[in-house]
DNA sequence: CATATTAGTTAGTTGCATCTAACTATAGAG
DNA sequence: CTCTATAGTTAGATGCAACTAACTAATATG
């Protein structure tokens, strides 16, 4: 298990979750409109985060996230709502916000991350308090 | 010109810069040792670099920053000290804040980046604000 | 001078993540 | 029932950026 987890991966994991929280279920072709690549690119990707046990598919082809890949998508997720929060606070408009915390949001070590959060949480900013 | 800039291509430019800084002079071998990589990696990369006008060779196979990579490079090198400093201040050790610094510094758009800085000023980070 | 060390290049390989083209399978519409 | 649209897979190619192995060239040491 804990196999190296790339940063493609975690984007396709924050996806699901995304998606699955947006509609109720997954199918890949779901997954390819969010992330804007071919449905070769998300049938590869599954098949790797399937193999390495982050994903399943059910008997009409949804996927569902397992414990381990919940537990990925759902750090990355909050990384992702807390850094696009503090970046608006700081004046960036919605869509630039989002998009660099995007970028970012999987590279910080957990040490930093906390850091910034417990900052942006001490500028008061209240849409991160109610996380 | 102006052609696609990819993130080890900033990473290499602005390697180069900080060698350069602290010996006053740039070998392919040194940027090996600094950001360990073998030497065929750079010699790959300053090939490209060189091709696409971002540094130059002299006689001596010393390597130097055009123009273009200086501007670069310097660029991402600010990025890296503010954003180092801006991690320290929200008290993370040295090592991790420059590990996480280094990560980041190529994805966040100007905007944003400004905005952290400006941020930061106004927390009274006096290294930042020497800058 | 001969040999060893250091710097750099070339050739060839690898792994990741994307792509297009072409196929299969399923479901809906006329 | 047939045809078409949609979803998904397979096969094969591409580009980037790394690697090792093996070479060349220049420098330094005994």
């Amino acid at each position: 298990m804990a196999m190296e987890i790339h940063q493609s991966a975690e984007d396709y994991l924050e996806a699901i979750l995304m998606i699955k929280e947006r509609k109720g279920y997954v199918r890949s072709i779901d997954v390819a409109n969010q992330l804007k690549v071919s449905k070769p690119s998300v049938s590869y990707a599954t098949k790797r985060l399937r193999e390495n046990g982050y994903i399943s598919f059910n008997e009409d082809g949804m996927i569902s996230l397992t414990d381990e890949g919940m537990s990925i998508a759902s750090k990355i997720y909050t990384r992702h709502k807390v850094l696009t929060d503090f970046f608006i606070h700081l004046g960036i408009d919605e869509e630039t916000a989002a998009e660099d915390a995007c970028k970012i949001e999987h590279d910080l070590t957990e040490k930093t991350f906390d850091a910034l959060w417990k900052h942006a949480y001490q500028q008061n900013l209240t849409s991160i308090k109610n996380n």
